[in-house]
RNA sequence: GGGGGAGUGGCGGAACUGGCAGACGCGCAUGACUUAGGAUCAUGUCUCUUGCGAGGUGAGGGUUCGAGUCCCUCCUUCCCCA
């Protein structure tokens, strides 16, 4: 009896080798080549759930791959620590906000380190230490002086609730994501970054290999769109400055429409339209901004009473506030052009206001009549009633690249009424928050009203710890005196800022803090950062593709700007390493994982109608199987009535169900030719549609289904939990957790365990076929598992794993594998392990008497020849479908081929002695066999 | 409403630049071993057909010698944004 294999006994031991000997310790190394790795940094919140590991432990594979592959690899961890829960837990459970953060990270450190990931934890960083966040406050000190930081007042989210503003995130449908309550839209003065500045340069993405619709999303975030800026008049020569993306459609504007937030409404409304404006007001502040802008909803607005004159042609416009324009985008008033704007259009025809053709459509011979049109045209065609531009032609595209487009703007500059403009979606980044448990703004208030910010030296300005936290919802620092009163520069009484940062400003340059955590000459040490930086690969959620990774672009374009690279760009040079672009962006490969959603859910619930109705279906002490007549799937706990079973699901064959009453005995239920009926879902059901809706059910993300790592690793190991987040899902989607699938992988390192503890084959005599088929295989491995990792495809990195243990397998039994053939297999068996279940390798590498550590080895050398297979099936197809086959050399000629597959049965007899219409050769490439297809 | 994914066996998922669809695993079936099996081993497992063979990647069309992959229309879903 072989030693079985026992994960608890192996992977502390190993975890704690590594630790002693520091052997994931990243060090500059200009010798070797570079590999910074990053993953996204968890917020503490507590407990390590599986989504953790299925972000970081593929990481590691990979990071760890990459080692073996002759980088030299850094790897850090660190905790995004300020934020809002802290506080929570602060007032809720009476435990200071630090003393909660830490103790979390605390237990989430010790979880961590279970995963057997190569983390380097000297390099930790925690963003609501004052080591991290006097360079938090270093930064934003920076930004002031150069002015991409600045106060102003704004409409913000304001959660009466939280006693906070909110970003525009964390407010859904109107509400506080967290609890629902109401937010308002409040004025404030509040800390912005100049986050519009670098708008053209982060919609620049061709130096970033980044996945797609992150770099879609990101650019529809920025929104730019181009157009022309437009100043009206009133007929009280009040201006109301417009933006339109189709100045040539300007003669076409029959009226205007004023956000009911604009300035100027409450001054051009006249007194008859006073009441209905005010009263239209008081009901659009009730609406979401989504409600607003949605297409669908009925266009509703008051006129003012007031008039515009269209600067173009001299028209008396009315002037309407509606709320389907926002205050917040462009200039918070349009021109109506409701021939070429579908929301116009609905207006004009629904107060009846007048509609004017300004485009005779592509194609169309005349002019279409308003009075016809069911909707507004927005497409290309030549201009019309439009005074010194008719004739020009609109193309559709967008600004000048539309000669119409830039004729209007050229009448528009000429005549001083508008200009050539640029509009973005973007707003500045509002980082002001009302919260105690964040980093603190440096600066301080004079009694004069100046803003001065804390010099140098008294950075960082510390967070008090000792602090009151009173149930009034407020910051305790708004009431905390010691840290409110405070000098100015000369000595005089002064007022601390008491906001504190946005936490996104905390991630937004952690991974230049990783560098060096506890460098205090500057935010990072450039001898690291000549190094290191940029960050090769990053990972993380597809969620934060409009925040985090936004943030930390403009982060890092702002730092180079402001010269924070300039030392290390000089180590560099003094290393020969050309600094070229490599600061305009932080991290030149991203990629995101999915989610792993919930666990089994308990209460699939299903009534079972029998065929023979006795009084005791299924009665306590029943063995026999209940035939079913009818089986119908109910919400959880529904009585069965007489002469019915009703239970819980515990099992199902391929025509048998067993259901657990709710007095605890389990009834097998015979399913053959039963009726299945599952509501919501017609037509023909039968018990595995049964078991696919009872799954799909449990993917919704009901009930609390956690799925503990900790229970997981104390149950299989970390290396199986590791293995198995890999196999299971496509790393980019993730999916529902299904604690059933983890038999396979648990097997196959236990299977491992077993081939290499067996050792090599006794009494084998070598037999060279036999030895070289199977180094064939282990090469096909070598190549399929690299390729694997190259490209973030962990599940078939570890079905490739799987296939050579089949293989192993197989060529123990078909025997003739020597001793040193087998040990050469066996070998590089481990080191493909290596990356994905780093223990059991390294266990079993030790067994195998391989020097200590197999993670210190590298990467097996793939070699084609050894790889390639002598003799292949020609495919032969006959108009494109596979019919037959011919064992043939790879690298047959292309005559030979189509002679062979001429002369095959299936040809012969489908060609019935004619001629093929065509033949067609396909040569075989990388590993694949040449194919030829004939066309009859 | 706009934008982006995704639809492949009972399930998770493979399929490189268009070239043998269903790798790998789960589950299931049959058999072996066993006091026992939710352990292990062997074999099988897309569908129809006794076989020969034929069909098959959400639906319909198209391009091509050849389409899961490219194009068009539609349907269903998930995510992001408004």
């Amino acid at each position: 009896m072989t030693e079985r294999y026992n994960p608890k006994a192996i992977e502390p031991r190993w975890q704690q080798q590594w630790e002693d000997d520091k052997l994931y310790r990243a060090q500059v190394d200009w010798t070797k080549p570079k590999h910074y790795v990053v993953t996204m940094l968890p917020y503490p919140s507590g407990d390590l759930h599986i989504g953790h590991w299925f972000a970081m432990t593929p990481s590691d594979a990979r990071a760890r791959w990459m080692r073996m592959r002759g980088y030299n690899v850094m790897f850090p961890m660190g905790f995004d620590a300020f934020g809002l829960p802290a506080e929570n837990a602060a007032v809720q459970r009476n435990i200071h906000p630090a003393k909660w953060t830490y103790a979390n990270i605390a237990r989430m450190r010790t979880q961590m380190k279970s995963m057997g990931n190569m983390f380097d934890w000297e390099r930790e960083v925690i963003s609501s230490d004052p080591k991290y966040y006097k360079w938090t406050q270093w930064f934003f000190k920076k930004f002031f002086e150069a002015g991409l930081a600045y106060r102003k007042e704004a409409l913000v989210n304001w959660s009466p609730t939280l006693q906070t503003v909110l970003a525009n995130e964390q407010v859904i449908d109107g509400r506080d994501e967290r609890t629902g309550q109401p937010v308002i839209q409040k004025m404030m003065t509040q800390w912005f970054f100049r986050y519009t500045k670098y708008t053209d340069e982060m919609l620049d993405f061709s130096r970033l290999d980044w996945p797609e619709p992150i770099k879609i999303m990101q650019t529809n975030w920025i929104g730019k769109s181009e157009g022309a800026r437009v100043i009206f008049h009133t007929e009280d020569e009040d201006e109301i400055e417009i933006y339109t993306t189709r100045p040539d459609t300007l003669w076409g504007a029959t009226f205007m429409v004023l956000a009911p937030e604009h300035p100027l409404v409450a001054q051009i409304t006249t007194a008859e339209q006073r009441e209905a404006v005010e009263a239209y007001i008081a009901n659009a502040a009730k609406a979401t901004e989504i409600e607003r802008s949605s297409d669908d909803r009925e266009k509703t607005g008051v006129w003012t009473g007031a008039y515009a004159v269209n600067p173009v042609n001299g028209e008396r416009i009315p002037i309407w506030i509606a709320d389907y324009v926002m205050i917040t985008y462009g200039t918070g008033a349009i021109m109506a052009v409701p021939y070429g704007d579908q929301r116009d259009f609905e207006f004009a025809r629904k107060y009846n206001l007048p509609i004017v053709p300004v485009v005779q459509p592509e194609g169309a011979t005349e002019i279409p009549d308003p009075a016809q049109m069911t909707e507004a045209y927005a497409g290309a065609g030549t201009m019309v009633n439009s005074g010194p531009i008719n004739g020009t032609y609109h193309n559709g595209e967008k600004g000048r690249r539309s000669p119409a487009i830039a004729a209007a703007i050229d009448t528009l500059s000429a005549q001083g009424v508008g200009r050539e403009a640029v509009n973005y979606r973007l707003r500045d980044w509002l980082i002001s928050r009302q919260r105690y448990w964040g980093c603190p703004i440096p600066v301080v208030y004079k009694s004069s009203g100046e803003i001065e910010a804390v010099p140098d030296d008294q950075l960082p300005v510390l967070l008090p710890e000792d602090v009151d936290f009173k149930p009034t919802g407020q910051s305790p620092l708004t009431y905390y005196e010691p840290f409110l009163k405070t000098v100015d520069s000369e000595g005089n009484p002064a007022r601390r800022e008491t906001d504190t940062m946005d936490t996104f400003m905390c991630s937004s340059w952690y991974q230049y803090r990783y560098l060096s955590p506890d460098y205090d000459k500057a935010p990072f040490d450039p001898e690291e950062a000549a190094y290191w930086l940029p960050v090769d690969v990053y990972t993380g959620g597809a969620e934060h593709a409009t925040m985090h990774l936004l943030y930390t672009r403009w982060f890092t374009k702002a730092l180079r700007d402001l010269g924070v690279f300039d030392d290390t760009i000089a180590v560099m040079r003094e290393h020969g390493r050309n600094p070229d672009a490599l600061f305009d962006e932080p991290m030149d490969l991203l990629r995101n994982q999915g989610q792993v959603l919930g666990g089994e859910r308990m209460g699939d619930y299903l009534l079972i109608e029998p065929k023979v109705t006795t009084s005791f279906p299924g009665g306590s002490n029943s063995q026999e199987p209940v035939t079913a007549r009818k089986i119908t799937v109910v919400p959880p706990g529904t009585k069965p009535g007489f002469g019915k079973i009703a239970g819980e699901l515990t099992r199902r064959s391929e025509h048998a169900l067993w259901v657990r009453q709710l007095n605890g005995v389990v009834v097998p239920v015979s399913a053959k030719n039963a009726e299945i009926v599952i509501p919501d879902i017609p037509g023909e059901n039968d018990v595995n549609q049964l078991k696919q809706h009872l799954e799909i059910q449990r993917m919704s993300k009901s009930k609390g289904n956690v799925v503990n790592p900790d229970e997981l690793v104390e149950q299989y190991g970390a290396d199986t939990v590791r293995a198995y987040l890999m196999f299971a899902f496509d790393w980019t989607k993730g999916g529902p957790w299904d604690p059933n699938g983890v038999t396979g992988v648990v097997r196959w390192i236990n299977d491992v365990w077993d081939i290499v503890l067996a050792g090599a084959p006794k009494d084998a005599t070598a037999d060279p076929a036999a030895e070289r088929n199977l180094e064939r295989k282990v090469h096909q491995a070598i190549d399929r598992i690299s390729a694997s990792f190259e490209k973030f495809s962990f599940n078939t990195a570890i079905a490739g794993l799987m296939t050579l243990r089949n293989d192993l397998r197989a060529a123990i039994k078909e025997g003739g594998i020597g001793a040193d053939a087998w040990r050469v297999a066996v070998r590089t068996m481990l080191l493909l392990m290596a990356p994905v279940t780093p223990h059991v390798a390294e266990e079993l590498w030790a067994r195998l008497g391989e020097g200590y550590s197999v993670h210190n080895q590298s990467w097996p050398q793939y070699d084609p020849e050894k790889a390639a297979e002598d003799e292949v099936a020609l495919v032969v197809m006959i108009n494109g479908k596979p019919r037959d086959k011919v064992m043939v050399a790879l690298d047959i000629a292309e005559d030979e081929a189509k002679k062979l597959a001429l002369a095959t049965d299936s040809v012969k007899r489908q060609l019935n002695g004619g001629q093929p219409q065509k033949v067609i050769f396909i040569a075989g490439r990388k590993g694949q066999e040449p194919k030829v297809n004939i066309v009859i």
